[in-house]
RNA sequence: UGCGGGGUGGAGCAGUUGGUAGCUCGUUGGGCUCAUAACCCAAAGGUCACUGGUUCGAGUCCAGUCCCCGCAACCA
């Protein structure tokens, strides 16, 4: 009987919808994985669960900030990924969600496991409660000022200035980042989990594959960044993380007197794969059936992720897994790298993003050209980069030229000598073995998580075919010798046969199509007498300059146009009393000086020049103005700001400024020069 | 500055336990014409970021320096 395989996918956050570097971070891998695990093993050994991420502060941010419902947002974002997914083709068994019932009770349950066992540690504390949004504030989301060097612009978990890690309780006038309002400290309480008594196993688990004493998963398989950062984490020491919130959009702590506390998202979301697991058996009816993936010792756990993922899927949830006994621990966790775009790293809020469903719109029956292009560049080992020219290049210098090309010319020659049917021959077993050798590597590599080096190994069957027809060259012996030439096709479609297992799991639609042309099933034992294949049709068009350029450009006017999420909806500010607007003083200042504040990319440090004194200015500017650039220029400054220290560095006012969607900087300054201290009104 | 990852021919990347530096694309020259001007062959192109060290021998190990990316911090 053979070993089963579940295989999760990171379940994407629902507060936005899927770009090209989430498909190559963790999808499209886990997706080659389970096709070739299913082909290997057998499609009821493998099962790929997936689903949105539904919970936490930032959907619960969002909502109030769109005035809408959470519910509404994540109902939004599951139907255009789970659609997004389908039609790119990822061959999920389930893609379920953690808004749902059955959720609920898996996780509430996993929850009461570990508490009746005492694992975690209950801890009274007060913490800030903001009393205009009705709710607990993180401590982050409280400013005020620092105890230790009285910087006013202390973080509740930190103070910037001086360094020094803080509790929200410790800030003098503290007030809330949601509202402004006095925060009041209220008591509360929540559940953490003491990660530190887990540092040991979870040490040797990591660094020696090992688990309980005994061997558990080969390490040299597991990726440098993931083993690096989780010794890391536990080096560094592990220490207790609050497992609760306060909040009212999550899964309830099932606990009496718990009411208004939520589990914290990052213990909720891993538990989403067992209840889609669940869902899955329930469909299936059979609803026991979610047990041998999860309990059954012949099951193997592995979790595709990106890099930003890494410690929760290899330390939190493995204790928790552990702590609750009974499950498997992961086997592996491939975690990618992040793709890059165009010289700049994909960003949601500035729309500088592929989006899955826009590709799928703007290049119809294109998904294995996709497949193709992340699968050659996926980063795997470090950041890489996805531009629209060498998707281009790959397209039509690989695919094309190569593969499809080869395709087309032993369908195209087959049908030409034959009237299409399969000419007949002795197999040539030298051909053959190499085929099954390259398509066993191919395998090899996905097994091994090098999915980029299993893509090029299954190429490298389309240039073998290339070289077997250019270097036997049929199309001269048809005159002479067409016994010869018989044989020669022979090996030809088989090894187009080949093709199309190996290129399989990367590019299922071209295996499709390879095997209609062909007349052949997926489970291929060779042709037979009399074999009728059938016309020559293209796996692969061309991309034209003018797609790309299209791309292209639509990318740059993404950037600037208002239809980012983050420029489009930026409402005027209420109204206010000229009273009000007289309290500012503004006046003209003439920079005389500039250098940069060390150790921090965005600040400088100006002296400005208000006609009657010379004020010290800290401004986050660095990053776009060289201090050459700035001196002897003449600006906007308020002058009646409330005096900071920025850096350790008293700033004495405020440099005006216009940030336009790009995020480039301009000074507002006087049309000619003009007296410094002038007033502005 | 803290943590992690990385710096290899024009571009993108491999280089396992140290032993003549590889792959894909691009470039140049040639061949072929069955094929989506596709395919095949050949060539040019690298002091493996830098500096020291260990070694008979280092891209590969050790130390230091510089640079890039992500997270963190900063952006009054």
């Amino acid at each position: 009987m053979s070993k089963r395989h579940l295989i999760t996918s990171a379940l994407p956050y629902a507060n936005g919808p899927l770009h090209i570097g989430h498909i190559a971070g963790a999808y499209l891998p886990a997706d080659i994985y389970t096709r070739y695990l299913r082909s290997k093993v057998g499609r009821e050994n493998v099962l790929h669960v997936c689903g949105s991420d539904e919970h936490g502060a930032a959907i619960s941010m969002k909502a109030i900030k769109e005035n809408r419902t959470p519910k509404a947002i994540v109902d939004q974002f599951h139907t255009i990924n789970k659609k997004a997914f389908q039609d790119f083709g990822i061959d999920f068994d389930i893609y379920h969600r953690t808004s749902s019932e059955l959720h609920h009770k898996t996780a509430q349950e996993f929850f009461l496991n570990l508490y009746d066992k005492g694992v975690f540690k209950k801890v009274e504390n007060e913490q800030m409660y903001d009393p205009e949004a009705k709710q607990f504030l993180a401590d982050r989301f409280i400013v005020g000022t620092c105890p230790n060097c009285k910087s006013e612009r202390a973080y509740g978990d930190q103070c910037e200035s001086c360094g020094k890690t803080l509790s929200p309780a410790e800030l003098i006038n503290p007030h809330s980042a949601l509202s402004g309002a006095q925060p009041e400290l209220l008591k509360t309480w929540h559940f953490y989990l003491p990660m530190g008594d887990h540092s040991g196993w979870i040490e040797e688990f990591i660094r020696d594959g090992k688990l309980d004493g005994a061997f558990h998963h080969e390490t040299k398989n597991w990726r440098n960044q993931v083993v690096g950062q989780c010794l890391s984490w536990v080096e560094s020491g592990l220490g207790d993380r609050a497992m609760t919130r306060d909040l009212d959009w999550g899964v309830p702590v099932p606990i009496e007197g718990a009411e208004g506390k939520a589990l914290y998202v990052w213990l909720d979301a891993p538990i989403g794969y067992i209840s889609a697991t669940k869902q899955w058996a329930i469909d299936q009816e059979n609803p026991e059936a979610w047990k041998k993936w999860w309990q059954d010792s012949d099951s193997d756990l592995v979790h595709f992720i990106g890099k930003d993922n890494i410690v929760f899927h290899c330390i939190i949830f493995p204790i928790i897994l552990k702590e609750h006994g009974g499950y498997n621990l992961p086997m592996n966790v491939p975690a990618n790298e992040f793709l890059n775009l165009e010289g700049d790293k994909i960003s949601t809020s500035r729309n500088h993003a592929v989006w899955l469903h826009e590709y799928l719109e703007d290049f119809p029956n294109r998904k294995d050209e996709l497949r193709y292009v992340l699968t050659s560049i996926a980063p795997e080992s470090k950041d890489s980069e996805f531009t629209w020219r060498d998707y281009q290049a790959r397209v039509n210098n690989e695919l094309v030229a190569i593969l499809g090309n080869f395709v087309n010319r032993v369908v195209v020659l087959t049908n030409k000598y034959y009237n299409g049917l399969a000419p007949f021959s002795d197999t040539d077993w030298e051909i053959t073995d190499h085929c099954l050798a390259l398509i066993s590597k191919s395998q090899e590599n996905i097994a091994q998580y090098k999915f980029r080096d299993g893509l090029s190994e299954a190429m490298n069957l389309a240039r073998f075919g290339n070289k077997f027809l250019a270097d036997l060259e049929p199309w001269k012996l048809q005159k002479t010798n067409p016994d010869e030439v018989r044989k020669i096709m022979f090996s030809a479609l088989n090894i187009t046969a080949h093709l199309a297992k190996a290129i399989d799991p990367y590019m299922p639609e071209a295996a499709n199509r390879i095997r209609e042309m062909l007349g052949i099933d997926p489970i291929f034992n060779g042709f037979l007498d009399g074999h009728e294949i059938g016309t020559a049709k293209l796996l692969f068009a061309k991309v034209e300059d003018e797609d790309i350029d299209h791309q292209i450009q639509k990318l740059a006017s993404a950037k600037s146009s208002t239809s980012s999420p983050e420029s489009a909806d930026r409402p005027f500010k209420p109204n206010m009393t000229f009273d009000e607007f007289q309290k500012m003083d503004l006046r003209i200042g003439t920079i005389k000086t500039a250098e940069k504040v060390k150790k921090a990319d965005k600040l400088l440090q100006l002296s400005v020049d208000m006609g009657t004194e010379v004020r010290t200015i800290v401004s986050g500017i660095a990053q776009h103005f060289s201090p050459e650039d700035v001196i002897g220029k003449q600006v906007s400054v308020l002058c009646n700001l409330e005096p900071r220290k920025i850096r350790g560095i008293e700033s004495q006012g405020m440099i005006l400024m216009s940030e336009d969607n790009e995020g480039n900087l301009v000074f507002i300054s006087p049309e000619k020069a003009f007296q410094s201290g002038a007033e502005i009104r």
